[in-house]
DNA sequence: GAAAGATGCTTCGAATTTGAAGCACATCGA
DNA sequence: TCGATGTGCTTCAAATTCGAAGCATCTTTC
């Protein structure tokens, strides 16, 4: 039977928070991203990911896994990052239907003239009314929280809806 | 001015994990919401809104600050609504340029429709791996956040862009 | 080793979002 | 009261997003 589940207040009030906070803190760091570099936050994410990466490069699907993002907006402003010559396609060699991402130089000169400011606004908007402690705990939270939901059937898993009778 | 601001291995752990578990929490939810109601994200977070207030309205403006939305984007989304029957949209008496927005007895029939699975899907992704002690504690750290960000400049400190002199 | 099925990416069309510009009403100051 | 300016919402064109369909390349399976 349907037992109406629910959340209790304190749920309630994380949730609501996490979905607000995150919200308020992007729009910030967009309009950010774009002063500084003209940059939107996903073109951001492509590029600190490559640039996080020890080779600088990726494959589509693993940049697109990684930002949470549909295949075929990641092909367009893959497609823009590398007009802009921020990064690099090529195919990958041990797969032949892959595309290899990579970062160029003006891409990490593009991080590095929008880092500063970027930190600045996380910081003054989300870390300010914490301690390091709270720090601490948030990260100890959340951690395991994304770890579940990658680990949790990501969105292929569907197919279990059966028709009611 | 420059002190090339940085983040420590917490924080820059937090706001990964943050980014994350909401963009993937957002996702799973925005699945659930379509196949069970057939809204998307915002039109439930609308919906919701509206649902929540005492009187069953807001105006455009307050619903856009709530949602952190363009005003523009919201003036469609409300067309949307309305066209299927879940808001009814009227010139607000106290000021004829607004316009109050009032949810209707099937926009809470929608909302009721789609509760259960959502709430299922909060509890799983996101409630799993935290204890109560836990939640309490999430929420403890993120509402001081989100009263920061919503004390600070709020997202357009342009507004109205005003010719500089 | 070839057909059948997966997988990786792109292309395509439709829906959504956005900022700028526009319109209507409100408010302020002389 | 009038004119100047501010505010609330909508309209508009352009950019971005997504899912479905299409291609090319692997991987099974017999």
């Amino acid at each position: 039977m349907a037992d109406s589940p629910s959340l209790d207040p304190a749920q309630l009030g994380a949730y609501f928070a996490l979905i607000e906070v995150t919200s308020l803190l992007r729009h910030a760091v967009e309009q950010q991203l774009r002063e500084a570099g003209d940059l939107s936050y996903v073109q951001f994410q492509l590029l600190a990911t490559l640039g996080d990466a020890p080779t600088g490069s990726r494959r589509m699907t693993d940049l697109a896994d990684g930002v949470v993002y549909s295949r075929s907006a990641l092909t367009y402003q893959a497609g823009l990052l590398e007009k802009s010559g921020l990064i690099t396609r090529a195919p990958d060699p041990d797969d032949e239907r892959g595309t290899m991402v990579t970062i160029t130089d003006a891409g990490r000169e593009r991080l590095t003239q929008v880092f500063p400011g970027h930190i600045e606004i996380v910081k003054g908007l989300l870390f300010e009314p914490l301690s390091a402690d709270d720090v601490q705990t948030l990260a100890g939270l959340l951690t395991p929280v994304r770890d579940h939901m990658r680990a949790t059937p990501p969105r292929s898993a569907a197919p279990r809806r059966r028709k009611r009778t």
